[in-house]
DNA sequence: ACCTGAACACCGTTCAAGT
DNA sequence: ACCTGAACACCGTTCAAGT
């Protein structure tokens, strides 16, 4: 989905005739070379070829790798889905909101990382946040509790997300021990005997275990406790 | 705590009368090099001329940065504290697990990022795993479900974790917005709102908070429905 | 306004050589 | 066995210059 890069002419078929750069069609380069080669494979150099330029010009609409990294995680955060309000109950529209996140570590393992260890600083997660929070609300929490359940989602959607990159990516410079065939009974018996339930193919059914037994229990603290319940030590 | 990189000569304390490098010294000097500088300040070159030799004598005892940085994650590893069987119950250990797991992020919020991102292959990880499956079939669950908990323990430990990096450093290079001091009441009011807990002053009250929701649940499956209530989807 | 070219100060890693 | 030196193929970024 997402804004189309707008071609300005309609010759723009050689690299001479190419339309002018903008910070769009800069990030859509920049996410797809990550996509395709990995976070470490993206360079400015690699970037600028791959748009016809030289490398230099890409300090033109972004000041450095930083902010155009900050704009490919706006770029990912828009693949997150929260529905609006109204259009369900309001933990419902949460839980879609997770399952969602979870879904951007899958369609990119590469970039999702920089969701889980750069700041979220742009307008965008700060809308995101607002959301989220305004979903809490609706579900009846004050505002100690909405931040502790938004961090508690947020913990459990990362957590997640990263379990996905780690279980289906394999990083080709690490030590050869690999979970997915590991079988050696006599040192790590409890690991073998478990290791078929942690593979990367019963993620969907331990993704969704997990979902249903935070959503439970924070359907239950709605119910209960909710708006007043002080619990100490805000500050 | 480890062990320290034995001297080999009384004498070394010129460059010229250097003991020979070990992994373990050269794994420490990374993990120093990644507290003070951040992950990208660690060089091959850099780290070399710390230990007071080439960048290329560390490839006699690493094959490759990423060996070396899978010697740091085993270093980090070190860290973790999971008590004995036997001295306290087996939930209680886990939590004291986590909250240990979470303490290497606050000591190393740079080299954390390690252990969130890049694959647990090493001994080191795998004696892990063992020990925490011991505590959860200890605790009553059966492989299905000590899986799924394994997974539910790990992406809260690992999101609460890359919350507090996220929360206390600065990444100067990124988009100039900060929750810290945020207070847009116009745009984000609900953020606003909650903005005074989510700071990173908060953050121990609201780990706090989501590791006692997750363990009165587990608790919960370990006393009714444990060993052998088969829930579907296993592989 | 938008982009280029050369340069600066770096990278990880290979390879042959030294002791 | 352990380390050095030179080299290769890269980096992000600055700066002056071009159109």
């Amino acid at each position: 989905m997402s804004s189309a890069p707008e071609r300005a002419t309609p010759r723009s078929r050689g690299k001479a005739a190419r339309a002018p750069l903008n910070r769009d069609a800069i990030v859509t380069a920049a996410l797809a070379e990550i996509d395709a080669k990995g976070l470490e494979g993206l360079s400015m150099r690699r970037l600028g070829s791959a748009l016809g330029v030289e490398a230099m010009a890409l300090y033109h609409h972004f000041p450095s790798k930083g902010e155009l990294l900050d704009g490919v995680m706006e770029r990912l955060l828009a693949e997150a889905e929260l529905p609006p309000s109204g259009s369900m109950p309001a933990l419902e529209r949460l839980r879609t909101f997770v399952r969602s996140y979870r879904q951007i570590a899958i369609r990119h393992p590469h970039a999702f990382v920089l969701l889980a260890v750069r700041r979220f600083n742009t307008e965008a997660a700060f809308a995101l946040y607002e959301r989220i929070l305004d979903a809490l609300d609706e579900a009846g929490f004050d505002a100690v509790h909405s931040a502790r359940l938004f961090r508690l989602i947020g913990y459990y959607a990362s957590g997640a997300g990263l379990a996905e990159i780690a279980s289906r990516s394999q990083e080709p410079d690490a030590t050869p021990v690999h979970l997915e065939t590991f079988s050696d009974r006599q040192r790590f018996p409890r690991v073998a005997a478990v290791a078929r339930y942690l593979r990367a193919n019963s993620l969907d059914a331990v993704f969704e275990f997990g979902l249903d037994l935070l959503f439970d229990e924070i359907r239950k603290q709605a119910a209960v406790g909710k708006r007043g319940r002080e619990a100490g030590s805000g500050e």
